[in-house]
RNA sequence: GCAGGGAUAGCGAAGUGGUCAAACGCGCGGGACUCAAGAUCCCGUCUCUCAGUGAGUUCGGAGGUUCGAAUCCUCCUCCCUGCACCA
């Protein structure tokens, strides 16, 4: 019979999907909870990239279910969103189609890979029974004063033709439009400030032992925190705050400079100067970015700040390189010992005074080709002089506390997180504007508020903008004439907390069971790319920092995922990432047509560790497919014996190794041990031998280790026992001894073999050989003689003989070298 | 510039002090089977050597530690991935 994948692919899935066995409950044993990020459904399907992401989830979470635990392994899709809006204005449709449509089609092709899901768990963000507990948890937020709506320069992406968080702005583009420049507009947006849960989020970041490094880093930078101490500058009468690292540098503060972008700018520039400082707006706002280079550039406000230290009055410049929203948008600038400050001194021709020199030279302001920031004693500074800087940063700051002149301050990188989104196809905002009122959040039971169906899409413009029966509603809570808010809500916010819903998804009455929530959460693993490290993986984290302060969780969860894994990209056999543009996709369909979807599964887990980058190679899964044919075969013609001690013991090595292989994610190392344990195996040989294998294999090959155990065990094709469902094998005690012996007979038999080789080509013919050893290996020689007799494959004489000085094993210091028998042929 | 990760035979990729000339897969070469091709199986695949299981030169480069280094240390080169004026 010939390996048929496909229809025992197809035989398996039924059976597993109409026996439901992947479906789960919260019971008395472990859970374990496995999610990979979930998908956009796109139109144009399933790519290798989603494939490799949902075969690495579901070999673990099918290893995990052997094991014993509970599975938690759910699916849904982050449906709302703007390709199908854009489609939708194509088609003059309703994205709701399409999107439907693309979820249909995708559950198809997962479904065909062969995943585990529980799909009565399945959630879509764009349904009202999801996006409902959106406008929940907005509504929370709003209660607690964590949501607030305001004018702001914001980023904008024309393509999108909407404004955009800062996380969704790369490099100052667009996130979905890598070649768009966002611009900058002053709107009226909504914010959910984020930034409250700024420590928390930056100093939980070291309690995230299961995250991967890089990750971890990305975050911290893009937090940002940082610890410096805030002085108060007198300007026109006036204080501004003005944050800095560096408090001991005070003395060398020569110059000020505020952001170009600073709104409160002209309240400092004076008449004389607002001329001058126009043009300079005009001028950098009309570079581009990246021909921004870098260079600094400035021009006087024309008024002075007082150092309150030195009471020195300090001229304050505008410049192109003070960030306008971070600290104060301004800062004191200290030419000697900080860089930007001093090429911006050195292009206008500033004073520049050392105040900090280093043990091991003397600075001197003339000749300074480059600023010294590193510590060292501070000098030029009144009372502190002489004073270390590292102590200086304290005693200054203490100092500048004490006569009210400054204080400790803690700033971040991170900003508020923009929700408003000027587009249709996503969470409404449940917001009301009312005249008298004002803005009144809409009341909880009035809940969801729904997105109409029958609208027409016809250009970008949000078309709630003119749906009168969305628009125009009572206020809440004066029934006067209102309007309803037409922005919705970023697509990140549907994905900030669909983790939490899969615990309890068909809940009506609240967003979810605390009970449930707190048996399946955290997520012990999570799966996806990189490319989420600032954007969503921080959302997230938010979000579970919030719902838990609101009380929703019975037990302590601050952070939502344990382990987090990133898989590589699956690059195409040029190289380069698979795109349609380059023409080197390669669909997972495909595969399954051609080689069956065990054998892509086995492929795509095989070729490297799955944290790697991989590339396709339509060679390399030939070899993946050769390997599960002949595993197919073989058990086709193996023989059922009794008791099979050695093969046993590999096993038992196997088992081992296997195990802590998968439990590391380092699939291919895995595989590599089944496939040498499966070179190993012998023509007869015992069933446990045989079905421990194929549970070894099962996680990574589930279709045909279902087939054969079936065969196997002659189960009727009604009966209920599944692979899937057994317990994962557990390794006996290895035998080393015995391990050896073979280890030495392999070597054996491949020396013979060698020579023989040698006297082939001479057209000799062996009739004896001599083994000369020692007589501990004469013993395994004689014990295993019909063995050696047989692989040789001739029927020849084989001796084994002690013979004391035959060789001289060299002697080394720590571990000597396994002794080799010496050979005779006659 | 800063941070993180890399560099192993034709390619992919194991190996993190001795059993390492380095698993496994692909590719390539040879053989068996076949009318033939494919599939399958066997052998080989750094260089030299072959009445012998050997020798030589290798694991990005240069040094060092060690009886012994792909593996440990130092320096360098190159590649990838993030962040880039955050005071």
């Amino acid at each position: 019979m010939e390996y048929n994948f496909k229809s025992i692919e197809k035989k398996w899935q039924n059976k597993w999907e109409k026996a439901k066995i992947f479906e789960v409950k919260k019971n008395k044993k472990r859970k374990y909870y496995v999610l990979e990020m979930w998908p956009y459904p796109s139109a144009s399907g399933l790519h290798m990239g989603h494939a490799f992401n949902y075969i690495i989830g579901d070999i673990y979470a099918r290893f995990k279910r052997m094991q014993g635990f509970n599975v938690l392994y759910p699916m849904g899709y982050d449906s709302f969103g703007l390709p199908a809006e854009n489609a939708a204005i194509k088609a003059k449709s309703h994205p709701k189609k399409f999107t439907e449509d693309a979820i249909r089609n995708f559950i198809k092709q997962q479904k065909s890979l062969g995943l585990s899901y529980d799909w009565s768990r399945m959630i879509e963000a764009h349904k009202p029974d999801y996006y409902k507990w959106d406008q929940w948890i907005f509504l929370k937020m709003f209660e607690k004063g964590l949501v607030y709506r305001k004018e702001a320069p914001v980023n904008f992406c024309p393509k999108c033709n909407t404004v955009l968080a800062n996380e969704q702005v790369h490099n100052g583009k667009c996130w979905r439009h890598e070649d768009t420049d966002v611009e900058i507009k002053y709107l009226k947006q909504w914010f959910f400030k984020i930034t409250a849960y700024a420590d928390e989020l930056y100093e939980n970041i070291d309690t995230l032992t299961g995250w991967p490094e890089d990750v971890k880093v990305m975050q911290k930078n893009w937090i940002g925190k940082s610890y410096g101490t805030e002085i108060f500058f007198e300007v026109n009468g006036e204080t501004w705050n003005v944050f800095t690292t560096r408090p001991d540098t005070i003395y060398g503060v020569t110059f000020m400079v505020i952001s170009a972008q600073h709104p409160e700018l002209f309240k400092i520039v004076t008449k004389k100067q607002k001329e001058k400082v126009k043009e300079f707006l005009k001028k950098i706002k009309s570079t581009k970015k990246e021909d921004v280079e870098k260079e600094k550039e400035g021009v006087f406000t024309g008024s002075y700040a007082l150092n309150p230290l030195t009471k020195e009055k300090i001229p304050i410049y505008v410049g192109n390189f003070v960030v306008a929203d971070y600290g104060s948008g301004m800062v004191m600038a200290v030419p000697a010992h900080d860089q930007r400050d001093f090429e911006f001194a050195k292009k206008y021709n500033l004073p520049i005074k050392v105040v900090v020199q280093p043990s091991n030279a003397k600075f001197n302001q003339e000749k300074m080709e480059k600023a010294y920031e590193e510590d060292g004693k501070l000098v030029n500074s009144g009372k502190f002089t002489g004073m270390e800087s590292n102590k200086a940063r304290v005693v200054i700051t203490e100092f500048l506390i004490r006569k009210g002149l400054g204080k400790k301050a803690i700033n971040y990188k991170l900003k508020d997180w923009l929700i408003s989104r000027q587009r249709f196809w996503g969470t409404p905002i449940p917001i009301i504007y009312c005249n008298k009122c004002g803005i009144v959040p809409v009341p909880e039971k009035e809940l969801p508020v729904k997105l109409p169906e029958n609208i027409k899409l016809t250009t970008r413009e949000n078309p709630l903008k003119k749906c009168k029966k969305f628009i125009e509603v009572k206020c809440p809570k004066c029934k006067g004439k209102a309007r309803r808010e037409t922005d919705t809500m970023d697509t990140f916010v549907n994905s900030s907390w669909y983790f939490l819903r899969y615990c309890d998804p068909r809940n009506k009455k609240e967003i979810f069971n605390k009970k449930k929530v707190s048996y399946w959460m955290p997520i012990d693993i999570y799966i996806g790319g990189k490319e989420h490290a600032c954007m969503h993986l921080i959302y997230f984290r938010f979000y579970t920092k919030f719902l838990r302060d609101l009380g929703l969780f019975e037990k302590k969860i601050d952070e939502p995922v344990i382990n987090l894994f990133n898989q590589g990209m699956v690059h195409g056999e040029d190289g380069t990432v698979m795109s349609k543009s380059r023409g080197n996709v390669i669909l997972p369909e495909e595969i399954s047509d051609k080689y069956g979807i065990d054998t892509a599964r086995l492929f795509l887990v095989s070729i490297a560790s799955p944290k790697k980058d991989i590339q396709w190679n339509e060679e390399g899964i030939k070899g993946a497919f050769k390997f599960i044919k002949k595993i197919f075969n073989y058990f086709k013609s193996v023989k059922i014996g009794e008791v099979d001690e050695k093969t046993e013991n590999k096993l038992n090595g196997t088992i081992k190794n296997v195990t802590n292989n998968i439990e590391n994610l380092d699939y291919n190392l895995a595989i590599i041990k089944i496939r040498k344990f499966f070179d190993s195996l012998p023509e007869e040989t015992s069933k446990n031998v045989l079905e421990n294998f194929l549970k070894l294999l099962h996680p990574f090959c589930p279709h045909i280790t279902e087939e054969i155990w079936e065969k196997l065990h002659k189960h009727n094709s009604n009966s209920t026992k599944f692979l899937s469902l057994e317990k994962w094998p557990k390794a006996g005690k290895i035998n080393e001894k015995l391990l050896k012996e073979e280890k030495l007979i392999e070597k054996l038999i491949e020396d013979i073999n060698n020579i023989f080789n040698i006297l082939k080509k001479k057209e000799e013919k062996v009739k004896k050989i001599y083994i000369y050893s020692t007589p501990n290996e004469k013993k395994i020689f004689i014990n295993n003689k019909d063995l050696i007799n047989k692989k040789i494959g001739l029927d020849i004489e084989i001796f084994a003989v002690n013979e004391k000085n035959i060789y001289d094993p060299k002697n080394f210091a720590k571990k000597a070298k396994p002794e080799k028998p010496a050979l005779y042929f006659e």
